[in-house]
DNA sequence: TTTTAAAATGACAACTTGTCATATTATGTT
DNA sequence: AACATAATATGACAAGTTGTCATTTTAAAA
């Protein structure tokens, strides 16, 4: 996290460090990137960047955090869009989520996170259920929205589950999209297959004795 | 691809260099990892290493793919088992590949892998279904040994498609038990719940007309 | 024995990072 | 205004990194 001098900083000076960084970070994923092109991207002297930031990662992550699309009232609208209908709900909210990702004017940047994306950084991308679930709020909770009766699950916490796997998957096919340079139609008809799978099944149910 | 200097070396001299290596990469991660620290630990020049390998990933993919579990004789051993049935061939596979990669000998080696997996690393480790499949072997084939009576695939396409996301979701998996430090059978738990909901789908599956 | 090819070596330039004593600029306080 | 004090800025620096390359050593061939 940065340090409170940072956030004390003159708007003027603390956008031209972010947009030093994000210019670092767009051409090179978080090994690659250095922190002397930061420095000198921004003109800051080095001595101040440690005043604000422990580390390259700390401002790395603090960026993410920044710029990542917070997907939860993206997921309440869709679901809400789609009267709680597990498999189109996600299916819109995932619409919605690859097009922000790869539209985005930080493409370079997502683009690095992405193809470098490991288990600390795929954390940092996710927002946090429980958290929101627990704090009160006065938006619906987004388990309140989802239409239950047609799914198999018995838990509020299996749920949620659900959803965190979702999502891994989710940023998982992002991955790959960047990765094999696809296009965001590809890249969201490459989710939408794998959403169907796992709702449907990819077994073919047996036919219930009571129904034959 | 190391160079074939290296493998014109003798094998003590080989061998001196791998051990080194798996030291480094045991106790770091690539990005962290040290080529001086190789170096010092196989004394070997440093002049020298650059001469059996292009940088330290070039070493590194090449450990990878020395030690990783080829598990394509893994799952067909597992499938056969259990008479091509989707579901238990690959509950009985992941059981037997985590237990592999959990209690291997070169656990630090994996875990440090697998946390900072990203795609370019996924792809090494996963083993070219395509390339085992047109290749003509003794061996049966993968995609004949698994039963596709009861599961909604139409082509062979589809059925590797699902077989390698199966894969990664497995990678994934394990990358998550060694985050959350989960034991060997925790992870194969986590697996294979997911691998449940996947199989089976998490909708309840409308009642056909058909049958009522 | 001489020639030629292959392999080994460590000094080196050019880069990193994080630290720290010092200089500069604000913010109070008499 | 003059002083004290806290906050911020700075760049030189040690200690590390990487990849290269002219040179030496070793092996193979003529």
């Amino acid at each position: 996290m940065p340090t409170q001098t940072f956030f004390n900083l003159s708007e003027e000076k603390r956008e031209r460090l972010i947009a030093g960084a994000m210019k670092e970070f767009s051409a090179k994923p978080l090994n690659e990137a250095s922190i002397s092109n930061i420095v000198k991207n921004s003109e800051i002297s080095r001595g101040s960047f440690y005043q604000y930031f422990e580390d390259k990662k700390d401002l790395y992550f603090f960026l993410i955090g920044k710029f990542r699309c917070n997907y939860h009232n993206l997921m309440l609208k869709s679901f809400q869009e789609k009267k709680g209908d597990f498999y189109e709900g996600f299916k819109l909210f995932s619409e919605k989520y690859v097009m922000y990702i790869m539209e985005s004017k930080k493409f370079g940047f997502f683009e690095n996170m992405y193809l470098h994306m490991n288990y600390q950084i795929n954390r940092e991308v996710r927002v946090d259920f429980k958290g929101k679930q627990t704090r009160p709020t006065k938006d619906e909770r987004l388990i309140d929205v989802i239409n239950r009766d047609n799914l198999k699950i018995d838990s509020e916490n299996e749920l949620l589950d659900i959803l965190k796997y979702f999502l891994s998957m989710l940023n998982d096919t992002i991955m790959e999209g960047f990765w094999k340079e696809l296009s965001v139609k590809e890249t969201q008809n490459l989710f939408i297959k794998r959403l169907e799978w796992i709702t449907y099944g990819i077994a073919i149910p047996e036919k219930k004795e009571g129904n034959v």
